[in-house]
DNA sequence: AAGTCGGGGGA
DNA sequence: TCCCCAGACTT
């Protein structure tokens, strides 16, 4: 037996924990059957992103590829649609790159040999575990923040859970509460009553069914589990977009390149501006030497501000038209506003053209 | 091991 | 405000 666990009755844990899990547990449209491409696909959104948030993301994501061919074979910017909003876009780019490759290797059979899921694209420790034990009833740990911070209480466990050696620690535990049952109700169990009852603050102890056997309980120190360094404040960076319109009312919108924050979104032409330079000046040397454009920069119309995990955006929108021709505009689309519904753009400049439509809605009174 | 990568909601 | 969420990838 594993040393963190030698005080636990595992067999009475896992009744336990499963008799509530069968009458407690949410319907939610991942869970209709144990299909591995749905499971998959629910797991990519799960990720550092709520249950409610998902569901409709999932529910039109089906609708739109309910196969793995339907994924693998999909527009690029329909797919970049699908997750417009939900964050972390690798995510979905990895998908459908991993997807592609159970399509030609495999021929459209999601992999059920660990060795060979855990190698496709996006696909790490906590995923292949999570779709091999849920879709394929593998005795396979799927060790994820909630899984963490219950048995971090339950084994009264004080590493830091942001350590990748904390998780393996919690993956060499597993597999002892993983013998004796389906797999793919033990490890929904465990999250469930992490997102239902083990919260992370005020936790439900008086509601819980593993409350007998939970360490931390016992010595009253729930409120102080899990172990979690805090991470440093976002920094700032001062920006400056514009809204520039050409002579047939078009407006200029520029795809993000491939790698790093917001890869393949769409977004209004925008350049950082350094401390203690004036932003109009900034942007339109910025839109002269990248587009070789002469512009006639109007006057500010929009303050945006957005929070990233590590960075705040504090955008000043200008509005702005062509004066003269536009040499290199790649990358970069004239669109009006009626399409802007066909491209995917990050929250921060959807804030951007809701204005837009504002304003033209509102000419439209005039 | 530490940084990067989104966005939202709960307390 | 702060925290963190069914994490993975890059450096």
């Amino acid at each position: 037996m594993h040393q963190d666990v030698e005080n636990i009755d595992v067999s009475k844990f896992q009744d336990n924990l499963l008799d509530w899990y069968q009458h407690t547990k949410r319907e939610l449209p991942w869970r209709k059957n144990q299909d591995a491409y749905r499971v998959w696909v629910s797991e990519i959104m799960l990720q550092q992103t709520k249950v409610d948030t998902v569901i409709p993301y999932f529910n039109q994501f089906m609708e739109w590829f309910p196969t793995p061919e339907d994924l693998a074979y999909a527009d690029e910017e329909k797919v970049m649609k699908a997750w417009e909003g939900l964050g972390y876009y690798s995510r979905v780019r990895n998908l459908q790159t991993a997807v592609k490759e159970v399509v030609e290797e495999y021929g459209g059979e999601v992999p059920s040999e660990k060795k060979h899921f855990s190698s496709l694209k996006g696909v790490g420790p906590y995923t292949a575990g999570a779709v091999l034990s849920i879709a394929y009833e593998k005795p396979e740990p799927a060790v994820d923040g909630n899984v963490m911070r219950v048995f971090s209480r339950i084994l009264n466990i004080t590493d830091d859970i942001g350590k990748a050696k904390t998780r393996k620690r919690f993956e060499a535990i597993l597999p002892e509460f993983l013998e004796d049952v389906r797999p793919s109700e033990f490890n929904q169990a465990v999250m469930e009553l992490g997102a239902l009852i083990c919260t992370p603050k005020s936790p439900g102890c008086l509601l819980c069914p593993v409350q007998q056997h939970c360490e931390a309980r016992k010595q009253g120190v729930q409120e102080e589990l899990p172990i979690k360094e805090k991470k440093k404040a976002p920094t700032a960076k001062e920006m400056a977009a514009v809204v520039l319109k050409n002579e047939k009312g078009q407006i200029l919108i520029h795809q993000r390149g491939e790698k790093g924050l917001l890869a393949r979104l769409w977004e209004f032409p925008n350049v950082e501006v350094p401390a203690k330079h004036s932003r109009p000046d900034v942007l339109s040397e910025f839109l002269s030497k990248e587009y070789g454009m002469t512009v006639e920069v109007g006057s500010s119309i929009q303050k945006v501000q957005h929070v990233f995990s590590h960075l705040i955006w504090n955008i000043t929108v200008f509005e702005a038209w062509v004066t003269g021709a536009a040499e290199r505009i790649e990358d970069c689309k004239w669109m009006t506003l009626e399409e802007a519904g066909h491209y995917a753009f990050p929250v921060s400049h959807q804030k951007i053209l809701e204005l837009q439509k504002e304003r033209e809605a509102d000419d439209g009174w005039i």
